[in-house]
DNA sequence: TATGAATGAGGCTTCATTCAT
DNA sequence: CATGAATGAAGCCTCATTCAT
């Protein structure tokens, strides 16, 4: 029974503060972002309101974390498919990772828009999503510019705009949306 | 002197209801359901907050208020467009009637996107809107299935998703966003 | 069509007055002061609020005047059987007087009970029903002394309670309570 | 400095509660439930409202516990008396558990007079009080059937209605009332 | 580190009362 | 005489946050 190391209660804190993460996401995805009291977070991370004060200095600082955690997954599994994007497969991989996205982390991607239509709330957030857009889109439309159509940039938004919208739908009624066909469709529309 | 009559009262109630549906829409899509007070919607009325209640039973009955008039708009705006949908014409008239609902009332817009993902609220407003969507998809997939399309269903949903996914970036950042331009590539890539 | 005489308002007026306190006596003892609402009692009058306003300056003061109004009844309940109390048939007849007043304006009585259990309102009516108390137990203690009696005031109020406490468990569950009955027993007990 | 054990708590959280409802408890009783304010409540305990709320899920709620603590005294009083009902002796003891009640919790009979009166408050208090009584009630049957009384039941309801007569009449004016006095004649006149 | 009692500001709602018409 | 729109104070309750232990 040595002591603790200082490298071990870091670690116990990382994991705990992933916890509460986690918990305080299916929470504010489930239920919205201010149905939820810091209560009921604590609740069902099984710890105590003070503890959770602990580690985020506010609610709206645990906030913020999820959405920085969930925007670095995004960051994650786009530097998974990312090398050149020149071929219609390459463009196929970029359209592909943004379905991923649905389809592993859809509480955070659900959190994202319900975030997202609360102005006053994390601009910061919000901020460093779209940056991360803008790059996206501005890959994307440099793939429609080789490919010499007229309006490139205004394709990749669209492409991105698509997906976002599918993505909507998919959350508000995911049984009525088959994402792998509606996937495949996308990419026959822009190939 | 003389009092009022029936129907100076109805005129009385007509007129201050929809100023107060219409101070609420703004601050709801602005900031957020929550994030305004009933004290709020009041003072920017210019009203005392006994006689919202006056009008609506509650914050809910408010929105759903709202929401059910966006929704009558809406159906208006369809109204004015509706006509067989053979021709790649009629169906560029409803790609246009789309973004004429973001265009002629986009805080009613922003709101139903931001209800959408605030769970537990309006759930028969949502319902609603949802229906009459699920028409608009079904006239749309007749007009694919008689091009021949393969998928003709995913296609209209996706012609949807799309309009949705540009109006969720339209609000997100309405500068960085060309309507115009949006609807014609949407319909060269539909046609 | 003569214009109506001064005296003709006058009756008017007192009409409506009676129907108020009579629509108001009927909610209060339903469903308690506090919970009837001014806006409910002209509702259920079919009259507006204003006007009720015009009869009483006050929530309170149409209290006072329903309460004022039931302690007359009391007094000319009583009145019908004043005379002589020496006999036990003149007693019984002061026994029935009593149960008169529970049978016949069961909803002033309650109130005057529920009203008398919230301090602080209605002090004046209180104390003028206590006065009139007051002398019927004093009248009928005198009866229980001239029977030789060693406590005839003790005796006195002990009836007078006991039809009170009869009335306020009538009041709790009238079905359970059998008047007629009561009254003979209470005769046997004290005669 | 070490963290409060979860028995610490406990005890905290035990006197608080009690606090809260002995004040209440002479609040609703001198002022009336609906005149009493949870503001108030919460100053005259020196708390804050927000704490009440930590014990009590609502107004209430409160006034339920407070009935319910009041209804488990009753019972304790009448279980010190129970026995066999069988002599004018073991009569007496009944009567006198009904005064002690009377003598020992003059504010927990009042508020339940009151709330007695309050339609709509506190139903089920109000059953579980009622079902108490009958019990008594019954008990008391046997007896007066015992001694060959013509009405039993009768008999029975008028001895408890007395003393709630009494008991009420002690709370609208305990100046005039002689407790010790009245129980010995209720007794000369039932056993 | 960990607890949950305690606070207080602010939210939604009701309602007696006033007043212009 | 009659109406009901309008007010504003007050009521109940919630909840993010702090703090003694």
């Amino acid at each position: 029974m040595s002591p603790r190391t200082e490298k071990q209660f870091e670690e116990i804190r990382e994991t705990r503060k992933l916890q509460i993460m986690q918990a305080a996401l299916e929470l504010f995805a489930r239920e919205g972002y201010h149905s939820t009291s810091v209560a009921r977070i604590a609740r069902y991370t099984r710890i105590s309101k003070g503890l959770l004060y602990n580690y985020f200095t506010s609610k709206e600082d645990l906030l913020d974390s999820i959405m920085a955690l969930g925007i670095q997954k995004f960051h994650h599994i786009l530097e998974e498919i990312q090398h050149e994007l020149d071929t219609p497969e390459e463009l196929m991989m970029y359209i592909h990772g943004g379905f991923e996205i649905i389809r592993r982390e859809p509480e955070f991607y659900r959190l994202l828009f319900s975030v997202f239509f609360q102005p006053g709330v994390m601009e910061t957030s919000q901020n460093q999503y779209r940056e991360t857009l803008d790059h996206l889109t501005h890959d994307i439309a440099l793939y429609f510019e080789g490919k010499g159509d007229e309006n490139p940039f205004e394709k990749a938004m669209l492409l991105g705009n698509m997906i976002d919208g599918v993505g909507l739908h998919y959350f508000l009624a995911p049984e009525t949306v088959d994402l792998d066909k509606l996937e495949k469709i996308i990419f026959e529309l822009f190939k």
